[in-house]
DNA sequence: CTGAAAGCGCTTACAG
DNA sequence: CTGAAAGCGCTTACAG
C-alpha cells in the first residue's frame, strides 16, 4: 500500500537505519545522505507508521482524558483545552466518559493499557478502587485535577475550592443573606467536599444555621431543581443558596422561577465553576470562576512535558478561583 | 515487564500460534489445550498487546470523532453517545476538535492516519479540501452526519433539517407572528443551509418578508446576541425569531431580555437542536429537537458494524426532528 | 558517519 | 488439531 521505510531506503540508496536517523533527527548523519533521504521521502510521500514505531518505543503520542460527564460545560471546556494543547504537540486525545453507573462497559483502563497510551489526565473526581489498582500497576503517568486518594500522581493541578467556596458564602452574607442553603455535590469527590466544608465553616456560627440547610445533588441541572424544592420545603424563609456547581445553580434558578420566587430579591443564588452559561441565565449568575480552559491546557502541557522529559517535576500546581459577582446576588439596597 | 504471548505459550506448553487461536477464538483448537492456555493466561494475568496486534492486522479498535466545537452542548451530547457505544464494543474514541480557524495545529487527519484509526465519524460540518483529499486517499471508513460535498462515505446519518425548520417557521406563523427574522449559521455547513432554505421557502410570499430579515451567526451564544441586535435595528417591528440553532436562540433570548423586550408576547423565539438547556431558559425555549444522543450511538454503531463486517451497507439513515413547543412561542390569546 | 541484524509482540498462511 | 517460521514496519545497540 503506502510506502515504508524500506522503500525510502532503497530509493535513497541507503540503509533503513539511516532513514530512521533522519526521521528522528537522532544520531550522526551526513548532510549528503540526509538530503537523499529527504528527497526520497518527498517523492514517495512517505509517512512513518506510528503503530510500528510504537511497538518498539512503547510510546504512542496519545493521552487519555477521564471526565465524569462530557455533557457538563465545565468538562467540555476542559476537554477543549486539553485537546488543543495535545494536538499542537502532535498528540492525540482519547476521551473517556468515566461514568461509574450502570451499563455493560469495558474498563477504559484496560482498553487504554493495551494500547500503550502515554499518559492520563484524570478529571473524573472519583476513581473506583479496581481501576486505581490497575493504573498504579500500569505505571502510566497521571496528571490529576485535584487530589485522588491513595494515588501517586506525576502532577496535580489544584484549584483552591475551599477558599473559593468561602468567598462565595461570605459574599452572600455580605449581601444581607441570613439563611443560606447549600446544595452539595457527591461527597466522594474532593472538590465537592471542600466546597461543603467551606460552607459549614462560614455558616456554623450563624444564628440561623442548621444542618438541614444542606442537601445533596449530583452536579446536574435536574438535581439542582430537586434540591431547591427540598430546601424550600424545609426552610420557607430561605434567602440564599450556594450551589456546589453552576449546573445545580442553574437548576436552582429554574426551580425558584417556577415558584415565582424572585432572584435575588427574595433569594440570592451563587454557583461554582464559571461556565459560560452563567452569563446568559436570567438573572445572570454569580459564580466562583475557575480558569477551566487554561486548566485543560496546563494539564496537557504538564503531562506531555513529563512524558517527553523525565526531569520535569512540578508536583503541585495551584490556581486561584475568583468570585464573579452578577445579578443573582445583587440584593437591592445593599452596597458593595 | 508484563507477560507476552510467548510466556503464556511456554507455561501452557504449547505454541504461540495456539495461544493466539484461543485469544481470538479463531481456528480449530482442542478443548484440552484451550483449557491449558486459559489457565496460563489467568496465572500470568496476561493481557494481549493491542499495538503489536494492530501492526499485523492493521486495525486498532479505535475510532475518531470530528466536531467543530465540543463546547456546544449539541456536540458534547453527541460525543457522549458515540463514546458510550464505542466503549461498549471495546473501541476507544479519539476526540478531534476540528476548528479550522487559526492556531498552529497538526492536521488531525495526519495524526490519525499514522495510527491506523479504524474509522471516522465526521460531525464537523465543513471539511477543508486538503483534508478531504487525505481522507479519500487514506480509505478510512467514514460515517458522516449530514452529507459532505465530494466525499464518499460508508454511511450518512441524516436529520431532515429542511422539514424541521419548516415546521418551526410555520409554527411561528401559526402563533400569529407576521415579521419573523432568521439567524442563520455558517453557510458552508449543509444543515445551516437547509434551515435557511426552509425559512425562505415559507416566508418568501409573506407580505412583510424582506431579505434583510436574515442575518448571520456562527452557532455561538455570543453571535446570537449580536445577530439579534442587528435584526432589531433593521426591524423594530420584529415579532418572531427563528434561530439556526439553540445556542443562538439562547443568545437571542439574552439580547431581548436586555432590551426589555418580552418573549413571547412581543417577540417569539424558536431554536433548533433540542439541547437540554432549552428546558431551563426563562422562558423555556421552543425548539426543533434532534435525537442527539441516539444519533451519536447510531453513528458509532454503524461505523463499527462496517469496520467489523464489510457486508453492512445501510448507506443512508434518515431520522426525524420534532417540534417541541414551549413558552418562548406561546403568544397570549393564540390557541393551538 | 553508516549498515546488518535483532527485536518489539502479535497473526497468519503453510505443513504436517 | 498443532507448531515453526515469516512478516507487520519500525528502532536500536553493535560493529565497522
Amino acid at each position: 500500500m503506502s510506502a515504508t521505510i524500506r522503500d525510502v531506503a532503497k530509493l535513497a540508496g541507503v540503509s533503513v537505519a539511516s532513514v530512521s536517523r533522519v526521521l528522528n533527527s537522532k544520531g550522526y548523519i551526513s548532510t549528503e545522505t540526509k538530503d537523499k533521504v529527504e528527497e526520497a521521502i518527498k517523492l514517495l510521500k512517505y509517512e512513518p507508521n506510528q503503530v510500528a514505531r510504537s511497538l518498539t518505543v512503547k510510546k504512542t503520542k496519545t493521552i487519555a482524558l477521564f471526565v465524569p460527564d462530557i455533557t457538563n460545560p465545565f468538562f467540555s471546556t476542559l476537554a477543549k483545552g486539553v485537546e488543543e494543547q495535545a494536538n499542537s504537540k502532535g498528540f492525540t486525545l482519547i476521551l473517556c466518559n468515566y461514568d461509574e453507573s450502570g451499563g455493560e462497559k469495558n474498563s477504559h483502563i484496560d482498553l487504554i493499557k493495551q494500547k500503550y497510551v502515554d499518559g492520563i489526565i484524570f478529571a473524573a473526581g472519583k476513581l473506583n478502587p479496581r481501576d486505581a489498582v490497575k493504573i498504579k500497576h500500569s505505571k502510566i503517568p497521571l496528571v490529576a485535577l485535584d487530589r485522588i486518594p491513595d494515588m501517586e500522581t506525576e502532577c496535580v493541578i489544584f484549584v483552591d475550592n475551599y477558599k473559593g467556596a468561602k468567598m462565595a458564602v461570605e459574599h452572600l452574607l455580605d449581601m444581607g443573606c441570613k439563611k443560606i442553603g447549600h446544595i452539595y455535590g457527591p461527597q466522594e469527590i474532593s472538590t465537592a467536599r471542600d466546597r461543603l466544608l467551606a460552607y459549614e465553616d462560614v455558616m456554623r456560627d450563624s444564628p440561623l444555621y442548621s444542618p438541614s440547610l444542606m442537601t445533596s445533588g449530583d452536579f446536574t441541572i435536574e438535581s439542582g431543581i430537586e434540591a431547591t424544592k427540598t430546601l424550600l420545603e424545609r426552610h420557607p424563609d430561605l434567602d440564599g443558596i450556594f450551589a456546589g456547581n453552576d449546573m445545580m445553580a442553574i437548576g436552582a434558578l429554574k426551580a425558584l422561577h417556577r415558584r415565582g420566587i424572585k432572584v435575588p430579591e427574595q433569594i440570592a443564588v451563587c454557583g461554582f465553576d464559571g461556565i459560560s452559561l452563567t452569563e446568559v441565565t436570567n438573572p445572570e449568575l454569580t459564580t466562583v470562576a475557575q480558569p477551566t480552559y487554561e486548566i485543560g491546557k496546563l494539564a496537557a502541557e504538564s503531562l506531555i512535558k513529563f512524558i517527553s522529559d523525565l526531569y520535569f517535576n512540578e508536583k503541585i500546581i495551584k490556581l486561584d478561583a475568583s468570585l464573579v459577582i452578577r445579578e443573582s446576588t445583587k440584593k437591592i439596597g445593599v452596597k458593595l
